[in-house]
DNA sequence: TAATCTGTTGCAAACGTTTGCCGACTGGCT
DNA sequence: AGCCAGTCGGCAAACGTTTGCAACAGATTA
């Protein structure tokens, strides 16, 4: 049915290896019968067949990218970012969904095991061993997670929950909420970590609602517990939460930023089309979607893991606003202290 | 150094052929035998190699799916829903990204041709004879396109810009705009036709803005014209340019509703989070990602090639209210005559 | 008792490539 | 004229499966 190397060797007059060579080693046959079996494949339409060609290679020019949850819109400009980065290193790209399920994860894992030069794990949500384990059984690179001696491409949301806490901290908030995300998440606990340290080291109170689900809904079904605390500024594990709880306090006639500041994570594309516009963590999701395919076609290489951190930076919009202890004056410079940071 | 059937076969004492047969054809082999071959193949970690098996059977097991902008928020949900659906057949799915560009889309069929049972195009911007020719390469699905001849699934987004137009009219709009989207977009062309079918029967005018590259950005950028017309109502090709367009007016002291009333399409997660809430024409983009890989798995079976529509509906929100031709009365009524209908 | 059938297994070819090896040819030197 | 090096292209094995065919055993039928 479809057109073989075998056909273009017969439509050219040469033997198949010369075609295959003309494909894969153009250097070893002659510019002439080149050009010649290059002609006549065009003709033909003829593509090589990857999956012939990965048995016995041993390489597939594919990759898996195992995210939690495809239409969280934290993950879009990743995925974006890393298939074309990919495909302009002639990669192909499986794309799979979790679920933010640890069992599908793993089973994901080893079906694409096979079929595939290496995987992409995004946020996983398995356990540092069993990721470890499977690291045996095809190159990974993890996304958003740090597990010594795996390659790593990870956010560095610690600087940006520190930077939150101290902007709020600046304002004038003295009691603050972390609303948190996944238990399993390796992110919510570098906020958690981060936020908590920086708030205790100015004497600021910092409470833990959670572990959640990270989506609106939950960050809506919240906002009770919220308000309950007493706080006045939050800080959530994303911005999907963020908006939830923003539009819940305003549906309840709580004022954001003028009785409660919200602070997210992430900047997702709608975090700045929202009233009031949020303040927000900058993530780089695609810069990190680029390294962490530059890392993975890598590690073929050399059998180097290294580990980046990008960095993130906190974008003040106006979901944030004095709090009860701000000081009289001065707040706007201290706001703009904040920003230029 | 990966394990192999021959693995499997030698460490049970079983011919190659017997093992292939317990995992494709079971029904073949002693049962006794197959719980033996099973019992070591699970011990060794065994896993069919499907490069292997595609390269006899002809069958890969995977599929294609190839969207315009991974990133705008229409197509997340679709390919969650087209890869879960996928997966539950034992089918994986390659995600790949043309960034609206034909070209890219082109190339990026035929590249993936030979390793795919088929691909799901959406919302191609191919000409009709493009994607006709690449059907002898592979079989194909186009969603949110009709081609005669092709299996397709589409919207009913017709049906859904004529609800949309029949609501302003209501309101007492007679002035309307439509802020097309690409060119190239059958969707774009069926929203224009439809939308200004039922105005041009209502006596009303309809001035067509565009076509635009469907994004944010040039939302807000139409603002100027959008006034410019004098037209009191707005409908967008999505969601995302009404958004943009919906932040423009307001940035520029205009009222949405009280003097613009704007309507978007799709219902993106995020139409009910901006403010006003954005009334909008729902399209169900989830069902899609479904029927059309179940259209394409089918495919193989019988050649049969149906076309599904799937209905759209609108969503009354805050984005839309009373136009200058308002009857004095009653307009709750009409408005929730709208809704019920 | 012989013939036929059924169920289970082994054998080997095939799928479309890549690649190490070897032979044939070319042209430049001596 | 003879030799050598280098270039080019053919040969065949290999990758990990599936599958038509044949072999064999035991059961059933005539």
């Amino acid at each position: 049915m479809a057109v073989t190397i075998r056909d273009v060797a017969r439509a050219s007059g040469v033997h198949i290896s010369t075609v295959s060579r003309t494909f894969s080693a153009p250097h070893l046959v002659n510019p002439e019968t080149r050009s010649r079996v290059l002609a006549t494949a065009e003709q033909l339409g003829y593509r090589p067949n990857r999956a012939a060609r990965a048995l016995i290679t041993g390489r597939t020019h594919n990759i898996g990218l195992i995210v939690a949850d495809i239409a969280n819109p934290f993950f879009p400009p990743l995925i974006k970012a890393a298939e074309t980065h990919a495909r302009r290193r002639d990669y192909h790209v499986f794309v799979a969904d979790t679920d933010e399920d640890p069992i599908v994860e793993l089973d994901l894992v080893q079906a694409l095991a096979k079929q595939v030069d290496g995987i992409l794990l995004c946020s996983p949500r398995m356990t540092d061993d069993q990721i470890e384990q499977l690291r045996r059984e095809v190159p990974l690179v993890v996304v958003n997670r740090l597990i010594t001696g795996l390659p790593a491409v990870v956010m560095d949301v610690g600087h940006g929950a520190r930077e939150a806490v101290r902007h709020l901290l600046a304002l004038g908030h003295r009691d603050l909420v972390y609303l948190a995300g996944p238990r399993s998440s390796w992110t919510n606990r570098e906020i958690r970590r981060a936020a908590g340290a920086t708030a205790r080291a100015a004497g600021a109170d910092l409470t833990v609602l959670g572990p959640n689900h990270p989506v609106e809904q939950t960050g809506a079904a919240a906002a009770e517990a919220v308000l309950a605390t007493g706080a006045t500024a939050v800080l959530a594990y994303n911005d999907l939460m963020a908006i939830g709880l923003l539009q819940a306090l305003q549906d309840r006639g709580v004022d954001v930023p003028g009785q409660v500041s919200v602070v997210g994570i992430d900047d997702i594309a709608y975090s700045g089309l929202v009233r009031p516009r949020l303040t927000t963590v900058a993530t780089p999701t695609a810069a990190a979607g680029r390294a962490a395919v530059d890392m993975l076609l890598q590690q073929g290489d050399d059998g180097a893991t290294g580990q980046v951190t990008l960095r993130t930076d906190l974008i003040i919009r106006n979901s944030t606003g004095p709090g009860p202890y701000a000081p009289a004056v001065a707040i706007d410079a201290e706001v703009a202290a904040t920003v230029k940071e």
